[in-house]
DNA sequence: CCAAGCCCTGAACCGTGGTTCATTTCATAA
DNA sequence: TTATGAAATGAACCACGGTTCAGGGCTTGG
């Protein structure tokens, strides 16, 4: 035996690996994943093409981490949400109007996830992503429901509804028109019953309060 | 001279035309733009590929075509109801409940309309087609609030918004999953704080009326 | 310093599907 | 019947971008 990977190296292949993939998603940043060629991800990343496919079997796979990199932050942030303290009702609110800001802040990021136009396994992925939004919303309104927080509705079908209603008002007349996040979320939150502008009382104490809005 | 075009031939160049368009419009009803390839649609209408572009310029150009034969006979549906009689927020109400209920029964053709990955001049052309849609709305939304009948709101964000809830319902659990129309219609009407299944009263009925709902 | 193997390089390769165009077929009018 | 030109044909062409791989350089252990 004449050669065994030394600790250096491991951590020079792993800085690299880390390299390409920063250099995709700086390019899906800047352009969308359609921007991010084999050709310039190598370039930014100041690799030989060849090199990405000692690190990832194929482009769709590079693109699949970078979507996976991006829409994990996204999706754990609702998550935290939805899991805190606080009413169900009041934590769909905040995650809707969490989504909504979001979304609305990173634009450019957003119209990849969701509205760019993409094939094969990085369409699935975003299927998978707008399900798992969508999963979130779905099990906040059962419980808001459970509780008589909202009315009886349809949970599985205004979660999906919700969960496409926010990107397509977002992107739906232009980046350089995108809608203010307070309207938006309000919008959707109507879909459930739900004024954002007034408090969540649960029934319990509902018995205690007037109705005071 | 010794050729001038007879009726019998331009008879028959329009038959090739329709012949073609046809041809498409069955491929992209069966599998989506994706499978109207330019080999499949000239195998299908009977002609070589050649042809197609004494017709049609470019893919593009044909499978645009086919995207406005479909689209417009949607669209004129929409408008129709839009235009009826009736109290804005009924219209509204019917609106919704049309094109849900439509896209629901379509949900295939659907789907390539407005959920199946596309590019350049078709994504262009989806846009334009979803943008018909959220002005629809938003025109009908104005009316009921000006008459009223519903509550006040962001028109503009709110039908960007339903634009995209009914898609995003119909599709994000896949073709085998489509749900309800009733249901779909009556959590986007919902948005504007619409109840599908009691009677829009206006303003100046609701006068000698009690409210029985 | 050397042998053995790994990693990087980047130009060449290749599959796909839209597009072209020289050729053939057909309709027209003298 | 024949000259003229339009229409149809379909095999060849081409652009594009992802992928490959033979060759050069570097790291390791002796």
């Amino acid at each position: 035996m004449a050669y065994r990977k030394t600790g250096k190296v491991v951590a020079q292949l792993e800085a690299n690996r880390t390299r390409i993939l920063d250099a995709a998603r700086a390019l899906v940043f800047a352009g969308g994943f359609q921007a991010a060629s084999m050709a310039a991800v190598a370039a930014r990343a100041g690799v030989a093409t060849g090199t990405l496919y000692r690190y990832f079997a194929s482009r769709e796979a590079l693109l699949l981490d970078v979507f996976r990199a991006i829409s994990d932050v996204e999706m754990s942030r609702l998550e935290d949400i939805a899991a805190g303290p606080g009413l169900p009702a009041a934590r769909l609110r905040d995650v809707v109007h969490g989504f909504a800001s979001r979304a609305v802040r990173g634009a450019r990021q957003t119209y990849s996830l969701l509205a760019e136009p993409l094939d094969g396994a990085l369409a699935e992925e975003r299927l998978a992503y707008r399900r798992r939004h969508a999963a979130i919303f779905e099990r906040l309104i059962r419980e808001a429901q459970a509780a008589g927080e909202v009315a009886s509705l349809d949970a599985h079908v205004t979660a999906a509804a919700i969960a496409g209603a926010i990107p397509s008002a977002l992107t739906l007349h232009g980046p350089d028109n995108v809608p203010d996040a307070d309207a938006l979320s309000a919008a959707v939150l109507r879909m459930c019953g739900l004024d954002p502008y007034t408090d969540i009382i649960s029934p319990s104490e509902e018995l205690s309060h007037d109705q005071s809005a």
